[in-house]
DNA sequence: ATACATGCAAATTGTTTGCGGGCAG
DNA sequence: CTGCCCGCAAACAATTTGCATGTAT
């Protein structure tokens, strides 16, 4: 892979990233370095690297193709569905069963994805907030 | 909901379905019907049925739509990355490990999606012949 | 030098919306 | 009768592509 200005750029946001970012975020990014890297750049680049194993996609409930980068431990993801906040979830209850659904399906199975939606702590404090000041 | 002549026809479409089914599939099965009817319509009516709790949304990682009915057993999906088959997977990890994820996190977990991707049978058979035949 | 990457703009694709007429309740 | 629903066409948003130019190797 060719090392240009714009890669570099953008290889170093998908690293540095705590969590799955959108094509349109990554630009935005971007352009505190960069400020003419094209959003089909990034399109083109994250494609590349998606091939080589770089990063890889994530999808949650909004459609959107989130990009992460790829070779960190295996984990999941957990969404706040109040205010959008993701993180990371180190726990994987499939590995241990996979094998088994392997046998049942005839499957040969070489990718999966856990997907968790609920309220963050911060979300559950407002809520409860609001609701108090209602009474 | 007011049973026009188009919903009944997009309800049984759904109730029927082995699998999630996306707009565009859903309106050609519909057009068997009711050639008349427009894609709009299948929005505008899924979404109403998700309001109604009575269909939910799925995204694979081509990140189409795809719509299921509600109220089925809990399950998950296994999608083949060959042929694009799906289905469903009555198999659940999380419910054992919920609780400890919500402590962990602090997370209030209301919804979870899995999806398993892989080769389907037919698949590995079709590689398999694939390659003897290249030898 | 040359092939590959970029920026820009236009094209595609999936989904949503505005509007005038139609139909279920 | 009345408000919700429909079909159609236009609007949108995310992503992809064509093309002329730039640049890493």
């Amino acid at each position: 892979m060719r090392m240009t200005r714009q890669r570099k750029v953008l290889l170093e946001i998908i690293n540095q990233a705590a969590n799955p970012l959108s094509a349109e975020e990554i630009m935005q990014q971007a352009h505190l370095q960069d400020p003419s890297l094209a959003l089909s750049t990034v399109y083109r680049t994250l494609e590349k690297m998606l091939e080589m194993g770089l990063c890889q996609q994530i999808r949650f409930q909004d459609g959107l193709a989130r990009f992460e980068q790829a070779g960190l431990v295996h984990h999941h993801h957990l969404v706040c569905t109040a205010c959008g906040r993701r993180e990371a979830v180190p726990t994987c209850p499939l590995h241990q069963i996979q094998q088994q659904l392997e046998t049942a399906s005839g499957y040969k199975i070489t990718y999966h994805e856990i997907n968790l939606y609920g309220l963050c702590p911060d979300c559950q404090k407002k809520l409860a907030t609001e609701k108090s000041s209602h009474a």
